[in-house]
RNA sequence: CGGGGAGUACCUCAGUUGGUAGAGGAGUAGCUUUGGGAGCUACAUGCCGUGGGUUCAAGUCCCAUCUCCCCGACCA
């Protein structure tokens, strides 16, 4: 019987990441349009999930939505100095429109700190228009070279916080803050743990004087950019002559953030959790958490199940759980077995005639020991109670899904001090996080780039990372301060 | 943007020295089935990526171009 089939993890990653994407029905390459992905229902039902908790977060820390244009005049982007030295090689141009050469050519978004700071200026003038907090749910392009699906597309999805404050401590906070509720949203709802650090001056944002960022340990022990907080200083607010009256009636320019995650989300949810079976959904991101699968031989067995089934599905549904029935008849139970666990839903539960004899069902997580018999072991539930207890099950699971990511990423992570267990560390497909001394130099940094393929991931934050503690460059010998993080990164 | 590979049915692919386009799966209809990927029968399914060229004749040969995949460089 030939089934697509999920190539395993082993043989290769990135074979294996794109068949649970297909299988999962999650995207697709657009293929008409170079660079570009199409996000299935499945795929976007994830999405929505992730905006509407961080949505959440984003109104509870005080921000409120706006939309800005898809297009930016050039002049825009040419304004500050580094950002167009960042950005120029990644424009999309609009030189056409109604049938004419444009006078003044627009570029796509490739994000908005510039026409955010065009507007910014109009709206601000006084300390008390402080502090100004917007965010952008957008769409934005980027003509990237080589691309991946979710990972690294020419269009895509996110979200871009921009704002604007009166002294630069008051903007630093807001960059901490932000980059706190991505890591509280990474590990509570996407059961992911990421390391929270500094970006060094090679990897920080066009324009920015710091960037902070959230990576996350991929299964393979590559390291994923899952969400950046920029201290945007005074740049912006210069560039767009974006200046406030303080309350002695001084005028200065406004202290400036943008902070954003993206679709990039759902790529890294995959490379933390899925496994060679397909996709694996944490409960909280999981747009059904519990399907459920009706089994009958005979028509009078069909009506007294399904009417079970029914009963069932609404009860868990008033427990607040995203339940499906599947009740198609043409597909027999296996075959939905096998589907909506390449879907990643965390959940199943099988009900048939020998469940209504003993008023309970049969419960299977996606991820489950075999048993004595080489079969997925499953849990018999009663049926009085079972949303209480199917809760407590996938909250279980929740939680068993970061601890086993956080237990991944620790069997991943050394903390290294000669050069050849670094370089070995990195040698062909090798990876994993690596603290190491380094020298602060951009020179060095280069230099380990070129030999071993790793990067500096970040400069990780008290509490992340192993603890501070001086030493020599893994490189160079020079006296360092403390251990960065290395490692190969998507 | 450099190096490699590939584009033929919805999917995975076969297609010989150039001679009327194929298989398996999926799909549709019917029957039979249902506690871990069922079976039989019938029916559909094509701008052979696109554009040019060579030829009596091109999926096949030549040129160009687009897209996808892998490995780098560049980047969320």
């Amino acid at each position: 019987m030939a089934v697509a089939k999920i190539t395993p993890k082993s043989e290769d990653y990135s074979r294996w990441y794109q068949d649970v994407i297909a299988q999962a029905e999650l995207a697709e390459q657009a293929g008409v349009v170079k660079g570009c992905m199409v996000i299935r229902p499945h795929g976007f039902a994830i999405w929505e999930k992730m905006q509407a908790d961080l949505d959440r977060r984003f109104k509870e820390t005080g921000h409120k939505n706006a939309c800005f244009p898809l297009l930016i005049p050039m002049s825009f982007i040419e304004k500050e100095a580094d950002h167009v030295d960042g950005f120029a090689p990644e424009l999309a141009i609009v030189t056409h429109a109604g049938g004419k050469p444009l006078e003044e050519q627009y570029c796509i978004r490739p994000t908005s700190e510039t026409i955010i700071g065009h507007f910014f200026s109009k709206w601000i003038s006084s300390h008390r228009d402080l502090p100004m907090l917007i965010n952008q749910w957008a769409n934005v392009m980027r003509w990237e070279l080589r691309t991946r699906i979710f990972l690294r597309t020419t269009e895509f999805l996110w979200q871009e916080g921009h704002t604007a404050h009166a002294t630069h401590a008051e903007a630093r906070e807001e960059v901490y803050r932000m980059l706190q509720v991505y890591a509280d949203f990474a590990r509570e709802i996407m059961a992911m743990p990421v390391i929270c650090g500094v970006k060094t001056e090679t990897e920080r944002f066009a324009g920015a004087i710091e960037t902070v960022c959230i990576e996350a340990y991929m299964q393979d022990g590559k390291a994923l950019q899952s969400g950046t907080s920029h201290d945007l200083g005074q740049n912006f607010g210069k560039a767009f002559d974006v200046q406030f009256q303080d309350t002695e009636g001084k005028r200065d320019f406004v202290w400036q953030t943008s902070w954003g995650v993206s679709t990039r989300l759902v790529g890294a949810l995959i490379m933390t959790h899925s496994d060679d079976d397909g996709l694996v959904l944490p409960p909280r991101l999981a747009p059904i958490q519990v399907v459920i699968v009706p089994i009958f031989k005979k028509a009078e067995e069909r009506a007294a199940v399904m009417e079970a089934a029914c009963r069932i599905a609404a009860e868990l549904r008033d427990d607040g759980l995203a339940v499906e029935l599947d009740d198609r008849d043409e597909m027999k139970p296996g075959a939905k077995y096998y589907e909506w666990e390449r879907k990643g839903v965390p959940l199943r539960i099988e009900i048939g005639p020998r469940d209504l004899q003993s008023q309970s069902v049969m419960c299977k997580l996606r991820i489950a020991a075999a048993d004595e018999r080489g079969r997925p072991k499953k849990l018999t539930l009663p049926m009085a109670d079972l949303g209480l207890s199917v809760g407590k099950l996938l909250d279980e699971f929740q939680d068993f899904l970061y601890q086993r990511a956080l237990d991944l990423r620790a069997a991943g992570s050394t903390s290294l001090d000669t050069w050849e267990e670094f370089s070995a560390a990195f040698e062909d497909d090798r990876s994993g996080f690596v603290y190491a001394h380094w020298d602060g130099t951009a020179e060095t940094e280069l230099a380990i780039k070129q030999e071993t393929r790793a990067t500096i991931r970040c400069l990780p934050l008290e509490g992340h990372g192993p603890a501070p503690e001086p030493g020599k460059c893994i490189k160079t010998g020079q006296p360092s301060e403390r251990r960065v993080l290395f490692a190969k990164n998507y």
